[in-house]
DNA sequence: TAGTCTCGTG
DNA sequence: TTCACACGTTCCC
DNA sequence: GAACGTGTGTCTCACGAGACTAGA
């Protein structure tokens, strides 16, 4: 039976997890290892209750459950169910539980009385449950099944069957195969039945994928396999263990070296936070990461390699690829050639940027002071608004949304992308040149307001990397394209498109507008104790040079008598 | 028993 | 389960 | 001033059920 009607599909979650297994056995059978393809063909085979079951399972947390949390209408009775599963390894019952895992599935009052005498013995009996588990944890106990836990205890188990979902693993690769990130999950087909996203509709070929091969999925797995136990590691030789994990050599495909990379420079900080100056320099020494190379000239500085960190300061600031990096390697320059013995050269450092000082009281409640600014400045003839990255990043997606959205070979594998994979990879700008030189162009024909607004009308909603639809109400829009001078659009979007990781933030607080005057001013609020960021800096120096007015201002309590 | 939190759901 | 921003502290010139 | 670490709000939704906790 066929539902037309997706939100009135009792078995809606089992469809969308075929279509998932429907399209990894399509697009990626050449990839395959033979368990893979016989999970996919058996589960075909099996009864719908059970295939409904399992994925009911595989969507939600945890691994092991108990029957009666695991019933659903249209299901019927789970331990009929899982019967048919017998003559596979999908699912155990019975199976042996740590700790957490026993206290995940028991009530607080069902731990009470099967583990009184263990809780009594540890001390813990009236404790909370998170008390409990904690001193249980503390023992070190080998997992037991639950008929075990409970004659440790004296007890007679209280509770219904348990079972164990084992296939967790080959899901997650499932679901890597087919999103290319393990950050969505299957709960993206229904937030899409109900609207609560919108995709750009992207026409994909039958032989759109992800990956094109086996060690680029194993590669990814393994990253992020390293990447959580990164976040648990706390020790100095947790570190040295994981970074012996990560490959010495670049992987060919850049997508996942970007992520070995990123994966190194965060394995880098961790140690420079234990003072691990030459596994953290190893770390960045590795990495192509973005900020990897100002990282190691600051370690070598740590470790008081001061020739060494000269000399690769050096050679970064012949490579002007890269403005943040300029940006603080110039800073850490003057003190660099004085720990070396050079005279350091005095650096002129006076931006030159319009200053407001205002002296505000303390609200009543709490508001933020960019709002209190807002508000301090706006007039009935100059309204402003808040919206710091969030203008200039919508209007540049806006403009070129057909862009963003076009089916360049490899940017589009499954109907729920935000946006183009590549597109914050070196090359994402050149492989579509002359469509961004189209849509470039009509800033200078006057082109470009049709185009902003009828995106805005088209694609309302529509989730986008660049366009923040909560931030960007009509009487918004209207105001910058009346107010702001297509040059001006231009330098901004030349620049974010230039290093969009990079430039995508830091843009002022403010936005005011003179629609009578057809004039407007950007202005950042810095509270007391607040400084300006670097990419701040940079977007404040960027607009300087092409005209955009741009001012700091800097907010003051009253001295209180 | 009321408030808070986590989880499951479509 | 990140990212961007603000905020607070420490250290050094 | 420079550098570092931390806190905060935002994160892909709205809503309800159930579990836990603290305090009456
Ligand atoms: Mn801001
Ligand atoms: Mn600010």
């Amino acid at each position: 039976m066929r539902y037309s009607d997706p939100l009135n599909n009792p078995w809606y979650y089992l469809d969308n997890f075929e279509i998932v297994l429907d399209w990894v056995r399509q697009r990626y059978h050449d990839l395959l290892l033979p368990e893979e393809a016989d999970f996919i063909r058996k589960f075909r085979q099996t009864p719908r209750p059970a295939r409904a079951l399992l994925v009911r399972m595989i969507m939600r947390k945890g691994d092991v459950f108990r029957a009666d949390k695991l019933r659903y209408p249209e299901i019927g009775c789970p331990l009929a169910a899982l019967a048919a599963l017998a003559d596979t390894a999908w699912v155990d019952a019975n199976p042996a539980l740590t700790v957490d895992e026993l206290f995940g599935l028991l009530l607080r009052s069902e731990l009470g009385q099967l583990l009184a005498p263990l809780l009594a013995n540890t001390g813990v009996a009236g404790a909370t449950k998170a008390a409990q588990r904690q001193a249980l944890l503390a023992l070190n106990l080998e997992p037991r099944r639950l008929l075990q836990w409970a004659e440790s205890a004296g007890k007679q188990p209280v509770v219904d069957p348990i079972y164990r979902l084992n296939i967790r693993a080959l899901c997650d690769r499932l679901r890597l195969m087919f999103f290319g990130n393990l950050h969505q999950d299957w709960t993206e087909f229904v937030l899409a039945d109900l609207g609560t996203h919108t995709y750009e509709a992207v026409s994909l070929d039958a032989s759109s994928r992800a990956f094109q091969q086996r060690e680029q999925i194993d590669a990814y797995l393994h990253l992020h396999q390293c990447r959580q136990e990164l976040d648990e590691a706390t020790d100095a030789d947790a570190l040295n263990i994981l970074l012996a994990r990560i490959p010495t050599e670049p992987y060919p495909n850049d997508w996942l070296e970007e992520r070995r990379s990123k994966l190194l420079f965060r394995l880098g900080r961790h140690a420079e936070r234990q003072q691990q100056w030459s596994v953290a320099e190893s770390c960045y020494q590795r990495s192509a990461y973005r900020e990897a190379r100002t990282r190691r000239i600051r370690v070598l500085e740590r470790n008081q390699q001061y020739t060494a960190a000269h000399e690769l300061a050096q050679l970064a600031l012949t490579d002007t690829t890269n403005d943040a990096e300029q940006q603080a390697v110039l800073r850490m320059m003057p003190r660099l050639q004085r720990l070396c013995g050079y005279a350091s050269k005095k650096t002129a450092s006076c931006p030159g940027i319009v200053r407001i000082d205002v002296t505000l009281p303390a609200p009543a409640q709490t508001t933020r002071i960019e709002e209190e600014v807002r508000q301090h400045l706006a007039e009935d003839a100059a309204p402003a608004f808040y919206v710091e990255n969030a203008l200039f990043n919508s209007l540049f997606g806006l403009l070129c949304w057909d862009t963003l959205f076009a089916s360049v070979p490899g940017a589009f594998f499954h109907p729920f992308q935000h946006g183009p994979a590549d597109l914050l990879h070196a090359d994402f700008r050149k492989r579509r040149q002359s469509l961004f030189a189209e849509h470039f162009d009509q800033l200078h024909t006057g082109q470009y307001q049709e185009t902003i607004r009828c995106n805005f009308e088209r694609k309302a909603g529509v989730l986008s990397p660049f366009v923040y639809w909560g931030a960007l109400p009509e009487q918004l829009l209207d105001l910058a394209l009346d107010c702001i001078p297509a040059a001006h659009l231009k330098a901004a979007f030349e620049r974010l498109l230039n290093d969009i990781r990079g430039n995508r933030s830091g843009l002022p607080d403010l936005i005011q507008f003179w629609p009578e005057q057809r004039r407007y001013r950007l202005i950042e609020v810095k509270g007391p104790g607040d400084r300006l960021q670097d990419n701040q800096l940079r977007w404040l120096d960027h607009f300087n040079r092409h005209g955009v007015p741009v001012s700091v201002c800097y907010v003051q309590r009253p001295v209180s008598s």
